[in-house]
DNA sequence: GTTCGATCCTAGCATCGCTAGACAAGCAAG
DNA sequence: CTTGCTTGTCTAGCGATGCTAGGATCGAAC
């Protein structure tokens, strides 16, 4: 059986360094510039092993934006973690969430603005993608205000978030005054 | 000059089609569907005769864009018109926004999401995209509360808007509870 | 040592955006 | 009316894309 493990440790081996890379080659290029063939060559195999791993180019793109889920819920739980007080809690997590979104912009685009096939907001999404909207609810639910269900409160806030995180990465909004708009979003919205 | 005439007539008149065609082709089966072959066929003419017209798929995506800006804008007017008193406009127009994104989602797209190689946010930006944001500006403004710059009340107002419109879109907002989303949102932003 | 199955690669398909160069239609000059 | 030229349009093709079929190769098992 030892034979048939080390297979298995290689084959998972491998599909970690696709992953990686196409992450890599999305932020060094953007997601244009990760193609089959490219990406292959890269890893140095042909492009038909990307098939016995993935369905197609979308599920690579899938399984980075699951990677960024779990690294993006940890950061926001690291962040607010380190505040006191739900006011200045918020405040963490609004600016963690920006900065990840502008420090990582091809994983926010595979979580959010392209197609990876994953399913959201329903039974069957994967736990990553669960796990980050709990790390939202967690710090939020606590600002919702009285009678506000605290998901919905949640989806709100990361609305206006997500928002002005792709809003200024496409150049619809100038990027000076990213502060000034959080600490507007926090005062007006989280109830003390 | 009445044949000069003629033609130049003809022509934008032909260009006028290529943007509708490709904007009914996008609302129908998406903008993937929009291929420069498929937009050729439509329209009757084959394919290089759209690259006389723009400068490329980009360009035509533009046109769309503009359209629809100028079309975005009216609605928002529309709708903020016939309300009275700062609150219910503010309320108005959060609904106009979002249903015409939800009404014409192709058209969204091109404005917000693809890249149409417009300028955003700057002296170069087309005047109908700065008569849209004007007109989020009208009613926004009024209620941006004291000491708070219009303009970078509506940035925040307007980001919100749009984080709910394309989350919800793509699936990862549930669509049921819009309606109270907005409530929220114009509840906590907007200062009576 | 031989067989056989898993693994991987070469080669190719259909389609994409875009362009060069041939061709025809229509106007101006003789 | 014919000739020549400009203007407009089309056919054909390039390189690149995502994806796949089918053959070659390699290693484990008897």
């Amino acid at each position: 059986m030892s034979v048939q493990e080390r297979k298995q440790r290689e084959r998972a081996e491998r599909e970690r360094l696709i992953v990686a890379t196409a992450r890599e080659l999305a932020e060094q290029q953007g997601w244009d510039a990760v193609t089959t063939r490219r990406l292959a060559e890269r890893i140095e195999y042909s492009q038909p092993v990307l098939y016995s791993h993935f369905r197609g180019k979308r599920e690579i793109i899938g399984a980075v934006a699951l990677e960024g889920a779990t690294e993006m819920a940890a950061a926001l739980r690291a962040a607010t973690s380190a505040a006191d007080g739900p006011r200045t809690r918020v405040t963490a997590l609004a600016r963690a969430y920006l900065e990840f979104a502008a420090r990582n912009p091809a994983v926010y685009d595979a979580m959010f603005e392209l197609d990876g096939g994953l399913a959201f907001a329903n039974e069957d999404t994967p736990p990553p993608l669960k796990d980050a909207f709990a790390a939202l609810l967690e710090s939020l639910g606590e600002v919702a205000g009285d009678g506000v269900h605290p998901a919905l409160f949640t989806e709100v806030f990361w609305a206006a978030l997500h928002g002005l995180a792709t809003l200024t990465r496409a150049g619809r909004l100038p990027p000076e005054h990213t502060e000034p708009r959080v600490e507007l979003l926090v005062a007006r919205l989280a109830m003390v």
